[in-house]
DNA sequence: GGTACACAGCTGGTATATCAGAACTAGGAT
DNA sequence: ATCCTAGTTCTGATATACCAGCTGTGTACC
């Protein structure tokens, strides 16, 4: 067996972990591959539920659509299976997974034991600059006249002020899990979305968890991220 | 746009969820695609260390190794990507993650966490069948000489082990996302097996979780499962 | 009206061509 | 003589085309 290339070099990471890891907000960006780029896509298509909950989804139709081979979006694909965002039943198609209750209850119970443990941690752990990025965060959120945007607008917002977070934690494998379970409550979020009479509410609840993560406040910041998934859960609930 | 089937057919299921769930004691369950075997036996090869961190791992060869062609190795190389058990440097080629210390203490938080509230569900949800299956688990276990398994088969049973309880928690994400991590950990397990005085000891543990757990005491569970991550975390430190 | 057979669509797998980046080598300049 | 730079070559990644097996459906015949 010949060894072609030195064993570990560490210059240039897998462009895989970035593109789980980026945030919906920056759809172009141009270094991902197309495998990359497809994902991101339906992955938002699917958020969003520009794909429904059990809409099936043609892998060969998603490529013309996004200008690419079937190979990129077959990947894309399975990474979406891992993340539990589509289900293939074999020969048979891909579809977007179905959503019920249970689904909820069993996200819940993963988000409110790491949710808190990442805001904690963020607050330990965060360093000058990332305290200043949360800060300013919050203070745009503030602003938002949250009945003017739209709910993708609204959505994306809540995702990164999400993923904000989890960097911030500085646990990459919590920021894995965490980023998975986010995106599958967020789908449940806008399932729910035009039913829920208090939307406002849940941004207000991002400021006050981005200001004391920033300020270093780690049982606050815990406190509050569990208050912010129960709130989530209870909502959710009471619209059902 | 044509929809040829109908919407949602529950029938058969996809057997990528049943692969990364699935045990690692049946290899050779002939029911899964290509690409489920290649991961499943790469994935087995990158626990049991058989490639160890850093290698470099050539899909072509790992296809010629396994008889199949590139295309369900490249899969499972990305499927093993997400798992962070491979990293791919784009156009460099793909190898077997690094472990370093923190890793350990990331991968620590995020399990004691997860595998008490597993261990209690487990404990207040877990059926007559799954029961007993427990307790059975439990016996066989108990009569192991732990000196005379190699340390494949030792670790097969570790792993069998804790799948058992995560099934029986009854929240399939719950069981996912502790797959993943008890992956990992075995991992390092593995990695330090050889210099690891207490293996019986971790042994012992299990029984009695099972035990607790048959026996429906959650509490106990809790507190069983939280010793038993935490000890695997200090037994690891202890000897690096 | 029911059953069986044939056809079509889709997934899964493979092979192949193209593209891009990295390393190695050679040549020139200092 | 040594170092830097440019070009060539090699390898891995990506995309597309092709093939085979299976499943589901529709139609035709009994």
């Amino acid at each position: 067996m010949s060894i072609p290339l030195k064993r570990q070099d560490p210059r240039t990471p897998s462009s895989y972990h970035l593109a789980v890891t980026v945030t919906a907000l920056d759809l172009d960006s141009s270094a991902a591959s197309l495998a990359d780029k497809a994902y991101l896509a339906i992955r938002d298509q699917l958020i969003m539920l520009d794909i429904r909950p059990g809409d099936p989804i043609d892998d060969d139709e998603r490529a013309k659509a996004l200008g690419v081979g079937r190979t990129p979006v077959r990947e894309a694909l399975k990474r979406l299976e891992g993340d539990r965002l589509v289900v293939s039943y074999p020969r048979r198609g891909t579809f977007a997974t179905g959503m019920d209750i249970s689904d909820l209850a069993h996200i819940s119970e993963i988000r409110v034991q790491l949710e808190p443990l990442a805001a904690r941690r963020a607050a330990e752990r965060a360093v000058r600059a990332a305290q200043v990025e949360l800060e300013e965060l919050a203070a745009r959120i503030q602003e938002f006249d949250v009945s003017r945007l739209d709910r993708t607008e609204l959505m994306r917002w809540d995702l990164a002020v999400h993923r904000a977070i989890y960097r911030a934690a500085g646990n990459p494998h919590l920021e894995d899990v965490l980023i998975r379970y986010d995106n599958l409550a967020t789908r449940i979020f806008c399932l729910f979305l035009d039913r829920l009479p208090t939307v406002d509410e849940h941004v207000g609840e991002h400021v006050e968890l981005l200001r004391a993560i920033a300020a270093g406040d780690a049982d606050r910041a815990d406190d509050l991220a569990r208050e912010h998934v129960l709130g989530f859960d209870r909502a959710i609930r009471a619209v059902i």
